[in-house]
DNA sequence: CGTGAAAGTTTGATTGT
DNA sequence: ACAATCAAACTTTCACG
């Protein structure tokens, strides 16, 4: 009898852009729990604290990189060592609908090393950016560069962070309802 | 010929809220912007990339650890990978002024995992919260056992994310002019 | 999944500039 | 004060049971 080739048909567009969820266990979630708060552990120390080996925990770590699931490991600074250090948050509303106008946007968000994150919202504003600045001198500058004189913009608001509550870039990992 | 006893004096408030700006080189910069990107290299990969050996590069990073500035080392996952999630932007401004409806506001914010940023702000909005969601659904559902149902909530407004462009922690290290 | 041996990495004492 | 070298300790890796 045939079998039904589900496993090996052409990858969709769906596949590529948004990959296929991966499944987790709940030691699965216990692991990346603990290395979304502190990736400096050990194997063997994270296997003591989920109750495996370390290499059954290597193998599950592998298994979240080459998923994609594990993208990066990355360092985080303190601000406050750095002396005056300024966090903004800012609403963006461009002028028109152009596809072209806004990848050009968001090419700039990208390259300036300032703006540390940009999302595209729904509404009547089209993005939030936060950016991060030796202070309120500099943040209006930079405001003002990016987006007072940029032709495209229409409007901006920036707000001005006084203190940083949370900071983190962690994702709840929600048991399957 | 009595020594001003500058070095030896108590620590004042300041220093403990606000850690003395610690000095960076050239180097420092360098090394701080690799890791800050990626903290999987090696001591000998790092040392190579800024000329160091691997026990220089070590002393460095020991360094940022002891200062504080390195805080700490985190895995980043993905959200595409984990199925559907959504990341929102929520403005909240509260109804009084009060110190101790403030702080309690934080503790929330502090409590719920899927609040992954929240900054303190000024204007005429208190808070800028950043959270991760499965959907527009659980979405509203948050927003409103978080802000709607709150007493002292005095109004809301959230900007669901379509499109997360630039999401990173990464502060820009200015060189002293 | 666990074990264990080989390869690679970090650590710290020592010496040199 | 800071850098390089080297050897010991620890960590990661991977073939096998």
């Amino acid at each position: 009898m045939p079998v039904t080739p589900i496993e090996s048909s052409p990858a969709k567009t769906q596949d590529i852009c948004v990959p296929r969820p991966i499944s987790l266990d709940d030691i699965d979630r216990h692991l990346l729990d603990l290395v979304q708060d502190d990736a400096g552990r050990s194997l063997y120390e994270l296997g003591d604290e989920v109750g495996l080996s370390p290499s059954a925990v290597q193998r599950r770590l592998t298994r979240y990189r080459t998923s994609g699931l594990l993208a990066r490991q990355i360092a985080v600074l303190d601000p406050r060592v750095l002396g005056e250090t300024m966090t903004s948050v800012v609403l963006v509303a461009l002028d028109r609908e152009s596809e072209s106008l806004h990848t050009a946007f968001r090419d700039e968000m990208l390259a300036e090393p300032r703006v540390q994150q940009c999302y595209g919202i729904v509404g009547q504003w089209d993005y939030v950016i936060v950016h991060v600045t030796a202070g309120l001198r500099e943040s209006r500058a930079l405001s003002q560069r990016l987006f007072l004189d940029h032709p495209n913009v229409r409007r901006y608001e920036t707000l001005p962070a006084l203190e940083s509550i949370k900071v983190g870039l962690t994702l709840p990992l929600r048991a399957p309802d």
